[in-house]
Parts: structure tokens; C-alpha cells; sequence
RNA sequence: GGAGAAGUAGUCUAAUUGGCUAAGGCGUCGGUCUUGAAAACCGAUGGGGUUAAUAGCCCCAUGUGGGUUCGAGUCCCACCUUCUCCGCCA
């Protein structure tokens, strides 16, 4: 959420942000219009508020005083006073719920410098790791490999579930268990993170905090007598956890890892990644969340996301890492890098994760200070990451590491948790 | 699920049968004093509107939402959360 100081000051620049972003500018008109509504019944609410209050402590005044006839004038002054302000009220408690309304629905700022794009083609390529390997014979995508070494059960998954559900067995289960654990391990060891097991369900204000509600819904998968949404990145439960408090500056920044499954409805993207299981309704990932102070979030993110290159530089994967341009940007971003894993099946270097900085927009959404040094309360700033999507991984382990007879080489980070060198 | 108790500001705690500015302690920040610091004393401490303004003035904020009333921390209703006890359960 944006501060609406800030909106009534830079309704041109929030113009060209949404246009950049390929987002309809009629919200922000409605906005503004509404604000200027807003501001002008509020200030005839006050005053009469004002005079309410005035009115009632000359009541009581007069009733120590005993006198019954102004007493009896005033009391009826109080009630004709509220029947003024009754209809003001309502008008008032409307505008702000429009109002509220339409200032969800904007996006946040992205950072000066940020490509302008209308897609993800106009993304530039900020570094490139590692080299694809060459095959000395025709390497076979995942679900080839996963379905002949009965590791990915295709059938049987959308059996269960319906499509887009895939069930892990055997080895290919034990890897996905086992990259869990080595990502987690290493960012609570070696990168001071706190580690999560979040809930998987949430409340509607948790994840309207970080900003997948109110405005994708559809995306979300929610419980049917409570409410309740399942979370689509334990990011709303990372973020979330500090929603309505004050964190002391000493703790800052706060570091959590979370270990959770993603359900997303995935509405919209039909016909996308249907082979294998790049694209599926629930899938794992441990996740990297900071709460940190305005003045370092921006090298807080090249940390941060420098945590997330490290899995798949341990893992040895040849990775690329490119700047989203503004027309890819997420809604509640300022700022974002994309890690891309290659994948042979798409001859192409494919998302695994994706690094953003969204400045103060979930921690004013959710309501998230600090006390700085000079003892005034200010908006945290969230950092969030995947560190990493484990599904993917586990593809691009399964696609990169097959060797010519049918099997899978296991990286020798992992070894200690499969416990063995080879799948299949 | 049942019975009972509680929820006040950053934090801890008060507030008569509804009434005048939600009192006070602690913490933090600023100031006075000091060579410096501590102590002491003074002031400040959430959100919003108006404004050039961190000046004034005003509104809101006692878990949430309603209701009664000229007026609600206080009375009434519903809900949420926490604690205690009972029941059920991996």
C-alpha cells in the first residue's frame, strides 16, 4: 500500500509506474477523486464531533451547576446534533471503505532505475554462472526420466487430485525431502536465518498484508466455513508474523527461512509448462524473509539473493540471474531479480527464483514498524526470496545429472542426506 | 465442545453509582545542569485532518464490531484472542 501522502503529491508519477507496469491508471483517478471526497466530509464529521464534545461537557458543567433549564436545552441540543452528523457518519464510513478499496488495488512503486518493458522479453541479464552441460547423448526431460524410474507418478497424482498434481515416490520423494533439508541447513547455519515451519493456513488480513488479496483472489486457494487462504509462499506467513507490532532496531534486520508447500490455483495459466511437474497447484519451497530498515534494504537484497545463488552454486547448476523490467514486476515490488536454472527439456534457463525488495508496501499493508534511533516509528521494509523452489530443483538436478544409461548422478552436496551416489 | 477469568498506550499498571484533559511508574528521545557522564529537574512519546510548518487548532485511538445515552474504559449484545479447569483427540 502506498502512503496516500505521497499519492495526492506524485499522481504523475504513479501514472507512468502503472502504465509501465501494464496496470489500468482509472483505479488512481477513482482514487484521488475519492480522497478529495473523503477529506472534505471528514472535515464536516470533526466538527461536528466537535461540537458534540463541547456540548456534553457543558452538560455535565451544567448539571453540577442545577440548572434544569439549560440543562434540558442542552440535552436537546446534543440530540439534535446527532442527527446532523448520522448521515455524514454513514457517508464517511462508505468513503472510507471505497477508498480503501481502490488503494489496495495499486501497486507499488518500482525503483528509479528499473527497465521499462511491457514483458518479461525486455528482462536484461545481470550475471551468468556456470556453463550447460554438453550430452554425448540425447538427454531426456524430467518426466521421461521420473515417470521410467517410477520416481514421478503422473497418473495416480491427477487420480488423487486432478491435474497438476504429481505424486513423489522412492528416490525422487527422498531428493525432494533431502533438498529441503540442505537449503534450510545451509541458510539457518551459514546465513544467520531463523528457522520456520509456518502454518499453511492463514487469516484473509495476513495475506491481504502481503498483498496477494484483495486483488488476486483467484489465485488463491481458501478453506470453505473459516476463511482461511492457503498460502501460495510461506513469504504471507514470514511477513505476516510481524503484522501489527513494533520490532526493536536491534533485532533488525530479522532473517527467517521457511519451510513450507505452495498452493496456487494457478488460474490463468493454462497451457503453460503441462509436461513434468514445473507447473503444479501445490509444490515445495523454503523461502527467504527480511524485515529490515529502510537505509540498507536496498544491499540487503543483493545479499539476500546472493543467499538464494548459493544453493545452486553448491548444487553445481548452471544458473543465470536476470533484473525484472517493469511490465514483469510483481504488485507489491520495487525491485526484483529472477534466478534462472538451465533446464535441458527447454533448452532454456528457467525460473527458480525470484528475489524482491518491496520497500515499505506489506510492511504499511500489515502494519510493521521500527523504532529508529532517533526513537520514531517508521515502516520496516520486507525482503523476500526462494531459496529455492524445491520442485524445480529437484528438475534441474533430475534433467542436468542423467547420465547416458538411464540414471541419475546425485550432487556430491547431497550425498550425506540420499545417503547414495546414483538414483536408479 | 463445556464452565470460568481476563484483554488499557512501546511496556507495566490505575480510573467512584457513566461526566470535566485515560492518572501514574518504567523505557526511549530532546533539553537544563556538568570538563564529561550519572543523578536530579523540565518537555516529548500512536493515527488522521487543517497548514509553509516537526507551530497552533481539531478529530480518532482502552481486543474487534454493534447498541443504549447529550456523554461509554465503565452499561448491554455479538465476535476474536489469551489463561485456568473439564471433555475429546494425533
Amino acid at each position: 500500500m502506498l502512503d496516500m501522502k505521497f499519492v495526492r503529491t506524485n499522481i504523475e508519477k504513479i501514472r507512468h509506474c502503472l502504465i509501465n507496469r501494464n496496470s489500468s491508471t482509472l483505479i488512481l483517478d477513482e482514487l484521488v477523486t475519492l480522497d478529495e471526497k473523503r477529506r472534505d466530509i471528514l472535515k464536516k464529521v470533526e466538527d461536528i464531533r466537535s461540537l458534540k464534545n463541547t456540548n456534553s461537557k457543558a452538560v455535565a458543567r451544567l448539571k453540577a451547576q442545577g440548572d434544569e433549564e439549560a440543562l434540558r436545552q442542552n440535552i436537546e441540543n446534543g440530540k439534535l446534533l446527532n442527527q446532523q452528523s448520522e448521515e455524514l457518519e454513514i457517508q464517511l464510513k462508505q468513503l472510507d471503505e471505497q477508498y480503501m478499496q481502490r488503494l489496495l488495488y495499486i501497486p507499488n512503486i518500482y525503483d528509479e532505475d528499473t527497465p521499462i518493458g511491457k514483458d518479461e522479453t525486455f528482462n536484461p541479464e545481470i550475471r551468468r554462472i556456470g556453463v550447460p552441460r554438453k550430452f554425448d547423448f540425447e538427454p531426456k526431460p524430467h518426466w521421461e526420466i521420473g515417470s521410467e524410474l517410477n520416481g514421478l507418478d503422473f497418473d495416480r497424482g491427477s487420480k488423487l487430485s486432478g491435474s497438476r498434481f504429481t505424486i513423489m515416490k522412492g528416490d525422487f520423494a527422498r531428493l525432494e525431502r533431502s533438498l529441503g533439508a540442505f537449503m534450510m541447513d545451509l541458510h539457518s547455519s551459514e546465513h544467520g536465518y531463523t528457522e520456520v515451519m509456518p502454518p499453511h493456513m492463514v487469516l484473509r488480513e495476513t495475506i491481504t498484508a502481503t498483498g496477494q488479496l484483495p486483488k488476486f483472489e483467484e489465485d488463491l486457494y481458501n478453506t470453505k466455513g473459516d476463511d482461511l487462504f492457503l498460502i501460495p509462499t510461506s513469504e504471507v506467513a514470514l511477513v505476516g508474523m510481524h503484522r501489527d507490532e513494533i520490532l526493536e532496531l536491534k533485532d533488525l534486520p530479522a532473517k527467517y527461512c521457511g519451510y513450507s508447500p505452495c498452493y496456487r490455483r494457478e488460474a490463468g495459466s493454462y497451457g503453460k509448462d503441462v509436461r513434468g511437474v514445473i507447473r503444479q497447484h501445490q509444490f515445495d519451497k523454503v523461502e527467504l524473509v527480511w524485515h529490515t530498515i529502510p537505509e540498507r534494504s536496498a544491499d540487503d537484497l543483493e545479499t539476500l539473493t546472493s543467499h538464494a545463488e548459493k544453493v545452486l552454486k553448491l548444487l553445481e547448476l548452471p544458473y543465470r540471474v536476470i533484473r525484472l523490467c517493469s511490465g514483469d514486476l510483481g504488485f507489491g515490488a520495487i525491485r526484483t531479480y529472477d534466478i534462472e536454472v538451465w533446464l535441458p527439456s527447454y533448452n532454456a534457463y528457467k525460473e527458480i527464483s525470484s528475489c524482491s525488495n518491496d520497500g515499505d508496501f506489506q510492511a504499511r499493508r500489515g502494519n510493521i514498524r521500527f523504532r529508529d534511533k532517533d526513537n520514531k516509528l517508521k515502516y520496516v521494509h520486507t525482503l523476500n526470496g526462494s531459496g529455492l523452489a524445491i520442485g524445480r530443483t529437484l528438475v534441474a538436478i533430475v534433467e542436468n545429472y542423467q547420465t547416458s544409461d538411464g540414471k541419475i548422478k546425485v550432487p556430491d552436496v547431497l550425498i550425506p542426506y540420499m545417503k547414495k551416489e546414483y538414483i536408479g
